[in-house]
Parts: C-alpha cells; sequence; structure tokens
DNA sequence: ACTGGCACTCGCACGAACAGAGTGCCAGGC
DNA sequence: GCCTGGCACTCTGTTCGTGCGAGTGCCAGT
C-alpha cells in the first residue's frame, strides 16, 4: 500500500518536474530534486511500473521520463491540490477588469488577462444567446422601405439585422411595433421566444399586420437561430513562446482550429459553472488539438450559465495554476456581467 | 541604357524567382528559367554591380542572392505590373461577402476571404468612428436609475454604454428623450457631435434638463472618444505556414504586435482608398514589424474613408498578388458598405 | 560588351568517434 | 520482502573531418 502511495508520488513529482523543465526527468534527478527518501535505483524500479501502466513514456531509450495524456490525467483527478491565487493575482484580476465600458469591452479585457495570467493561449464565449433572455427590441427606419433591427440581451448584447419591408412604412407605425414587440418579447428566453412569433402575427392590430408580417421572418431568424456564437481569442502568441517540441511539428492546425472557433465552441457547450473542465492531448478527439489541453469553465451567475471561458496550451502545462486561473477569472466576469 | 534595363530585369527575375522558391537564386538558374539573352557570367557581371547598390545581398559568400528590402522596394515601385485577379477570384469575392448579416459579420468575412485569397494574416479596421456619423441613438430603460444608451453608425456599427441616473427616471420622459437626442444628432459626424453637448444642455426642455445633465458626460464619452478603433485579425495560422526561416527566430513579437493591435492601427490611420500602400521590412520601424512586409488601402466610398484593411506578411511575398487582392476586397467592401 | 573557363570559397550533408545520461538487472543488506 | 549500490548496456546529441556541390569573381579571348 504505501508502495502505491510512494508511486504516485513519483508520479506527481515526474509531472511537476517536467512541466517546470521541460525536460525528461531521469531517476537520479528526482531523488536530488524531491525527498522521497528512496534511492534512484528504487525510483527506477516505479517508474518502470508506472510505465508499464501508461502513465509515463520515454521518448527513446536512455532518456528520462515524460507524462502520457494519462499519466496528467491522474494528475489533475487525484494529485493535485487546488493552487490558490496569490493577492496580487487577485488584485490584478479585479484591476484589470472593473472600468470595462460595455460586453465587448468586458470580454476583451478578460481575455487578455487570462492570457497575461496563465501565459497561455485564452479564449472567451459570448454569452450564449439562447440563454439570453430579451431586455429591448429597437425598430428604426433607415429608409423608405428599410427597418434595422436591433436586440438588446439582458446580457449585453447587442444583435443587428436590416429588414426590407416591400410595403411603405407608414412613420407612425413604427412606434407602434416597437411598443408591440417589446410588450410581446421583454424578458423573454431567446431560446423560447420563436414560439411566440405566430402568436404575434394574429393578435396584432391589423394596421400593423404587414409589418408585423415583414420582420418576423427576420426575428425568428435574430431571436431562434441567433448567430453563431462568438469567441474572443487572445494570447496566441504564447504558442510561439514555448518550446518548439510543445506542439508536433507546427502550430498551424491548432491556430487554424482556435480561429475556425466551431471546433472550440462545441467544446464549450459542455461546460458548466460549477466545475473546471480538463481536457488533456487526445481526449479532444479533434486531430488539431490533440496536442494540446484545455481548460475551461462556465461563467454566469449561480442559477444561470451564461457562457464559457478557458486556456488552451501544451499538454505540459502548470495545471493547477491555470485551473485556478480560469476559476477565479470566471467568477469574476460572472459576478460583472450579473449585476450589469 | 540598355544597360540599366537588363539590370533591372535581373531583379526582377531574382525577386520572382525567389518569392516563388523561397531559395536564394544563382546566375545560372535564372540564365535558366528567363531568357534574358545573355550567359550566367553577364548576369553575375548584372548581379555584383545590384548587390553595390544594396538591391540585393548574399546570405553567405556562396549562395544565391536575395533581394534586400531596398530591392523589394524598387521591384514595387517600378518592376511590378497590376496583376489582375482570376475571373474565379472576382466571382469569390462576391459570393464570399454577400449573404453577411451584420456590419461584424461583413468584416469578418472580408477578414477570412482576405487571408484565404492572400494566404497572409489579414487586417480589417472597424470604420471609424469619428468619420461615421450617427444614423440614430437609443435610449432604453433598462432599471429604475439605470439608462441604456446605444449609438448605431450610417456604417451599422453599434456602441453602447449604461448611464445611472441620480434621479427617478419619469417612465414618459425617455421617449422625449429619445426624440430629443435623436432631432439633434442624427446625421452628425461623430467628430462634430461633441460640440452639439453644451448646447443641447441650454435648449431642452425643462423638466428633461436633468436627464440630460445626466446623459451628457456619457454621451461625449461616447461619442467624441470613440472607444479605441478594433482591429479584426485573421488567418495567423498562415504565419505558421510558410518557411521557418521567413521571421527571423521566432513569430513571437509578430503575434504580439497583431494582438496589441494599436501599432497596427497607427499604420492603418494613414491609407487612402486610392492609392495601395506597401510597408516593407525595416521601413515599419517597429520592432516587432521589421521583419515583414504590410499591404494596406482604405475601404469606403468615393468621398469618404472608412477605415483600412490589408495583409500582413513576411517580406519574401507576392506583391502584385496581395495588392491586387487587397484593392479588390476593399473595393468590394467599400460599395457593400456604402449601400447599406 | 559579352562569353567561356577556371580557381576559390563556403555551406551542408554524411559518417565516425565520443561523451553523457539514463536505464535494467542483479546480488547483497536490512 | 523491499530497498540499495554497482555495473553493463543502449541510446542520443555533439563534435570533428571530409567530400561535394553550388555559386561566385576574375581574366583572357572574341
Amino acid at each position: 500500500m504505501a508502495h502505491d502511495e510512494r508511486r504516485l508520488e513519483v508520479l506527481r513529482a515526474i509531472v511537476q518536474d517536467f512541466v517546470s523543465t521541460n525536460d525528461p526527468v531521469g531517476s537520479k534527478a528526482l531523488a536530488e530534486r524531491h525527498d522521497l527518501g528512496v534511492s534512484p535505483a528504487t525510483i527506477r524500479n516505479d517508474m518502470a511500473v508506472l510505465e508499464e501502466q501508461g502513465y509515463i513514456t520515454q521518448p527513446h531509450t536512455s532518456a528520462g521520463r515524460v507524462p502520457t495524456d494519462k499519466g496528467y490525467r491522474l494528475f489533475v483527478d487525484r494529485l493535485s491540490a487546488v493552487k490558490p491565487l496569490s493577492a496580487a493575482e487577485r488584485r490584478a484580476i479585479e484591476r484589470f477588469l472593473d472600468g470595462a465600458v460595455d460586453l465587448h469591452d468586458v470580454l476583451g479585457r478578460t481575455v487578455r488577462l487570462l492570457a497575461q495570467l496563465t501565459r497561455q493561449v485564452a479564449v472567451v464565449q459570448y454569452p450564449t444567446l439562447s440563454r439570453s433572455a430579451v431586455r429591448h427590441l429597437e425598430v428604426v427606419q433607415v429608409a423608405a422601405g428599410r427597418l434595422l433591427l436591433v436586440l438588446i440581451t439582458d446580457t449585453g448584447r447587442v444583435e443587428q439585422r436590416v429588414v426590407d419591408c416591400p410595403a411603405d412604412v407608414d412613420a407612425g407605425a413604427v412606434p407602434e411595433l416597437r411598443t408591440l414587440l417589446n410588450s410581446a418579447f421583454a424578458g423573454v428566453k431567446l431560446g423560447e421566444a420563436g414560439d411566440k412569433v405566430p402568436g404575434l402575427l394574429e393578435t396584432a392590430p391589423v394596421h400593423l399586420r404587414g409589418l408585423v408580417a415583414a420582420v418576423s421572418a427576420t426575428l425568428v431568424e435574430t431571436l431562434v437561430e441567433p448567430s453563431e456564437d462568438r469567441l474572443v481569442v487572445g494570447g496566441t502568441a504564447n504558442l510561439a513562446r514555448g518550446s518548439a517540441m510543445d506542439f508536433p511539428g507546427t502550430m498551424q492546425p491548432l491556430l487554424e482550429a482556435l480561429e475556425e472557433q466551431v471546433v472550440v465552441l462545441r467544446l464549450m457547450g459542455e461546460v458548466d459553472a460549477s466545475t473546471v473542465l480538463v481536457r488533456i492531448g487526445e481526449e479532444n478527439a479533434h486531430e488539431a488539438l490533440s496536442g494540446a489541453s484545455l481548460v475551461t469553465v462556465g461563467y454566469g451567475s449561480a442559477d444561470r450559465s451564461l457562457g464559457g471561458l478557458g486556456v488552451v496550451g501544451p499538454t505540459r502545462m502548470d495545471y493547477p495554476g491555470n485551473m485556478a486561473a480560469v476559476r477565479a477569472v470566471a467568477r469574476y466576469v460572472g459576478h460583472l456581467l450579473a449585476e450589469s
């Protein structure tokens, strides 16, 4: 039993050393840097077992050992203590995020902050529209047969669409339409708003029917099929910083995946605000991410998750530190957006 | 005279070959691939002169020649013919950009298009606020003492701010305020709108004075000190594609500069819509860009430039092709935004 | 003014030899 | 039964030397 205990301790030491030095770690160095109380030879035996179990591997015969994805997984699940942020870091979060003027600004600052804190690539998802509610619908006439529809959500996100109205629009009708739309939709979740559009057509005053009909298609499109969720990416320069061997061959596929957004967004869909989710290397299924790890968490208030944020980096990353940073930032952003 | 003529022809050939092969080009290869009508020995003499004049250089004593920044400059200024886009490319531009639903979408598509067309990093500037005009100002009451101010510009850009009103807000006052603001500011250029705020305070109906006073500070902030101009960046994966030697050492500084935005935005400030501006290597002054070239142009209608767009890549790039692509895309985007 | 020829200079790829790191295994001690 | 010290072995990365090829500069000839 004390056996297994120590073997795990050895794994932890390997992960820690490898993360900080980026060199395969051998039994001798391990015995020197950590006082495990046993000799290198004993450690070698433990390492042989760990390798057989698939937790570590050696790049080539007679180099040190390197953790495998499975090894990192065990480390994250059982061996890593939550590393509290320093007071300076906490202060940095507040100082950095306070003073943001609008949603775009908040998310922009968040992604920069997270990238700086973790020295990894940071990703922040815009608040998911389907979970947001309508705060206000604005209708503006921009030309004779043209209306601009602006949707403002309770998370501060703004979506706009231009609608062509075949019929001439009576000037007085626009404010009426605005009132009608707002009384119908204000406070309604976007996911549920679509169902109300048909009903609206029937109950609208006769003289507005034409207008409502013209607008309804766009309305459905805006409310129900919210434009693909957006992602803010920052700190890509950190990819180039790490050792060239962090990513097999080139980092081109990873950069492509980050720009593609859809891949990352799908992963973001699974987050919730209470637990930090870690995906390591091959666990990501997607080819381009198979050499990378993601640390993600949802942000939002207790009762409602708005979106996700996290960092992307080499599997060789400081998991405890990044998990702590991601969680702390998510909490703060959640409060910030909940109260606005 | 025919002398100098041929020497320039040699320079052009060197640039073209080096851009396409990425290998230093020697006199022999040059004589084979281009029919200059003279022997390698003669070309060698020309190259010696070109090198003395600073247009080309050799990486090491016995390798071929490589163009210098000065060489590229001469090539761009005097030796490159405008390369018209293929019909397929023109069609791609239309197909790609039509069907964009809003400004964000237009710029997002533009940057992707440009990155794909040129296989370089693409940058697109949001329409500069100070050159835009107010299309509509929206006021929404989101809570007892809180107003949301939304500015919609004629270029489709949307800015929003939350205003805290110390006094209680009379429900009926909000529409009045909206009307007041719009009649005062609709159509006004943002650069000139600031001057009108003080006047507004005096001429406003008495019962609105308090409200106007509360809003005016934010109004000035939104209109006059427009939030830093935004930049959309895409195709960074193309940086990793090129040969590792395209950028000295690492591309980290370049990625940082692109995220910083401010560096690139300053360069964008100088563009105009009529001429494609090319900055080569060291001409960029800024450290991080000293190994890169920028090809930029303004977009907008004839009478009014909205912003800039362009590509960033290694000095070893296809200047004629990129200039053509950048110009064509800028034209199309200009039309698209002018008519919306 | 151009051309062919020739000697010269390097960078680079290839191979050998070498040092260093790290392992696996075995026999002995607690 | 588990740990330890020792030892032989197996690699990789590095260094050095060599040969090759590419490319140049120069010179004499047309």
